[in-house]
DNA sequence: GTGATGTACCTCACCGCTAAGGTATTGCTA
DNA sequence: TAGCAATACCTTAGCGGTGAGGTACATCAC
């Protein structure tokens, strides 16, 4: 009860503050999710828009009008997935990399700043209660948005970026 | 780092949980927690927008409207400030008590089972660190959001009900 | 092969929120 | 007490997301 109440609270306080940094960029979350989620997919850096939608716990409108967005800057490209003739393969540009490799490092010493009133030990048991109540949520293998992490070699990892 | 997705992504998966039992009473988040935090308000459960502005960390637009909303709903009812000119005071009408009423228990039920993963002693640990990480980020006294717990006579509250 | 079902993605109407700006009132200060 | 900044709330344009629905392709059973 407070529990749920802090968590929306923290959540919150914490997204405002991370988008302080993608403004900076000239992004938002929504852009800055798809890039850093396509930068941290195994080599060549390739999605689809399904596996975005997972990922980001969105969806598939969402996700398309996402893309609209990122392509119509130059910072993605949506090439045919030649492996099925419905499908779509995202990929960021040069440029789209460029510019996720300049906000990923600013955006990892923001999370750093908000994390560093907690000791590692506490933050090692917060990782932990939060893995524990997300299996009990998801199952463990993670129906809504495991995806991008199996299909990007991880299975613990960082996903849902923003 | 991975906290920070992790965060998020709980509070994905609960919120949505959250939101059917909203759902299940013909109410959004937005508007249960309107509804919920003057029903938690100190007697005569009273408040100004302002206060259900900062207890939702939403701004002042949305307080507006979500109060459009229920007021043509009938669930509250905006009277003139007789202190102060320039304000209003929001209120539960017997029906909005009432739906509240019935949906709370249910709402804290589905808390709990969302919790229910956790034992008693890790979640103590858990609700602490969320704690220590608010203060660190608002600051002791919660510059966002702990008016309504001061003014409803709460210090260590539920504030931000969804 | 043919038809039925499922999947991938897109489109669009609608909705709630933000941010900027407006009005009315309050309260400070000269 | 007159002027001015601050405050409380509302209004509205614009934005991103949802959810429903559509199209194209894949897959499976027969």
């Amino acid at each position: 009860m407070a529990v749920i109440g802090r968590l929306s609270r923290l959540q919150r306080v914490v997204s405002a503050e991370l988008k302080r940094t993608f403004a900076a960029h000239d992004l938002d979350s929504a852009s800055f999710d798809v890039l850093a989620t396509l930068r941290r997919s195994a080599p060549p850096h390739r999605l689809t828009p399904t596996e975005l939608m997972k990922s980001g716990m969105v969806t598939s409108g969402a996700i398309s009008q996402r893309l609209d967005r990122l392509e119509g800057r130059g910072l993605v490209l949506r090439t045919p997935n030649e492996e099925d003739g419905r499908g779509v393969r995202v990929s960021l540009t040069d440029e789209g990399r460029e510019l996720i490799d300049r906000v990923l490092p600013e955006h990892l010493a923001t999370e750093r700043r908000l994390l560093s009133a907690l000791t590692g030990e506490r933050r090692d048991q917060f990782v932990e209660t939060l893995r524990e109540l997300l299996e009990s949520l998801e199952g463990p293998a993670g129906p809504a948005g495991a995806a991008c992490c199996r299909n990007s070699g991880r299975t613990s990892g960082a996903c849902c970026a923003v």
